[in-house]
DNA sequence: ATTACTAGGCCACGAGTAA
DNA sequence: TTTACTCGTGGCCTAGTAA
């Protein structure tokens, strides 16, 4: 028996949906073709490759034809939806890299003890962070990389809020932890977005002193990343 | 923004089991074309049309390459699990079709009386058959073809069994409804699963009464079919 | 060892058209 | 209207090879 090929994998599928699992549907090469994206002559050419492989199941009669999928071709279908599945299922959601700690204040360090953010730190994230953040700079390009990706997920959002002067942009807080020992969360400004060779945790403890070191020294890092498709 | 090729379907399928979610993963273009089904410089095609697509991104030191999935990558992955997530749950696990009763007995009714039949009955469909089967006599060839296809699937297993002298061969059994009113179960015998266009029923209660018919009249039949991937 | 260029074969696709 | 043939183009793929 031959194995479906990939350029038929959306035609099998669009039959499935018309529901020829197990009756037999009605489908015009035109129609079909329009459908998927393709011409007449090309259905016309995907269902005779899908009969001769097995995956599907033609009545004609005169110039009307009945489809339905026959168990190969479900299977087919299935095993791919499995595979997926897995793939997604399974796939680690956790970043992990290395850096070093840079003795330097972060840049949002001040702006996160403002209240219009501790208020929400306070009851999104379950705690009014210690005064100061972790710097940690990442030397790997691999690793910083991807980080810049981290922007495209949602993470604990913090919202913009407005002094009446000016108005402070959001914060997105991913859950981490540091040496396997501290947790923290690191945070994306809107406005810093762009250098991710330095990144910046905020804890409810003291990072440093929980980590037991000082200086500049080199922590492992581990980051939990969430999917909620944006 | 370019579309992903469906030929490159199973290559982004495939980093992503690599692990390259979040991580930049290590990925040779031999390696991965052998994994593909493909050659080496198919595999290479395939990283530089993923990039330039945005599905992908690549640090190139040398002549080694770090490789790991966009955000934009792994949604495409997801929608398309999520639409054959869809099709496969929502396609109806039902077989409709009409025909006509017939007046002589079917072959299955004296076996079906059988101890060795209705012991199992018993315990796997919850009831003993009323004695003799109701025949329906399909006139639609797709409606046949349809049914043919019935045998590739499990429905509910009686096992064969043996009285010294001969062996009496398996039965499958498939919850049914004729016409909307009374249950009973389609039964497809070992001995004859080739001819599909006349097909038995059995019953707790006497159909032709519980339909209040008689004679040569037409039935709708609906089958429930459950997928248990033999 | 690695990536990726070039050349050429083959196949998928669509236009035209027959039935 | 329908399906599906033939044929020409373009694109996917592999072999050979450079770097």
């Amino acid at each position: 028996m031959t194995d479906l090929k990939t350029q038929h994998l959306l035609t099998l599928a669009h039959i499935l949906s018309k529901g020829g699992k197990h009756n037999f549907v009605n489908v015009t090469t035109t129609s079909l073709g329009k459908e998927i994206g393709k011409s007449q002559q090309s259905a016309s050419l995907h269902l005779k490759e899908l009969e001769s492989g097995g995956f599907i199941e033609r009545i004609q009669s005169g110039r009307k034809q009945s489809i339905k999928i026959t168990h190969k071709g479900f299977v087919e279908l299935s095993t791919l939806h499995n595979l997926l599945s897995k793939l997604i299922s399974k796939s680690s959601n956790s970043l992990t890299f290395t850096g070093t700690i840079t003795s330097g204040m972060g840049e949002g360090a001040y702006y996160m003890s403002m209240k219009g953010y501790t208020k929400q730190f306070k009851s999104k994230l379950g705690y009014v962070p210690y005064p100061g953040t972790l710097n940690v700079q990442i030397k790997e390009k691999k690793f910083s990389e991807a980080i810049s990706q981290l922007s495209n997920y949602e993470g604990i959002k913090i919202n913009p809020f407005s002094d009446g002067k000016r108005t402070f942009g959001w914060v997105k807080c991913f859950k981490s932890k540091i040496n396997n020992k501290v947790d923290c969360e690191l945070i994306l400004l809107e406005r810093t977005h762009h250098d991710t060779t330095i990144v910046e945790f905020i804890s409810k403890h003291n990072i440093r002193k929980a980590l037991k070191i000082s200086g500049k020294s080199n922590v492992k890092v581990k980051i939990s990343i969430l999917d909620n498709f944006s």
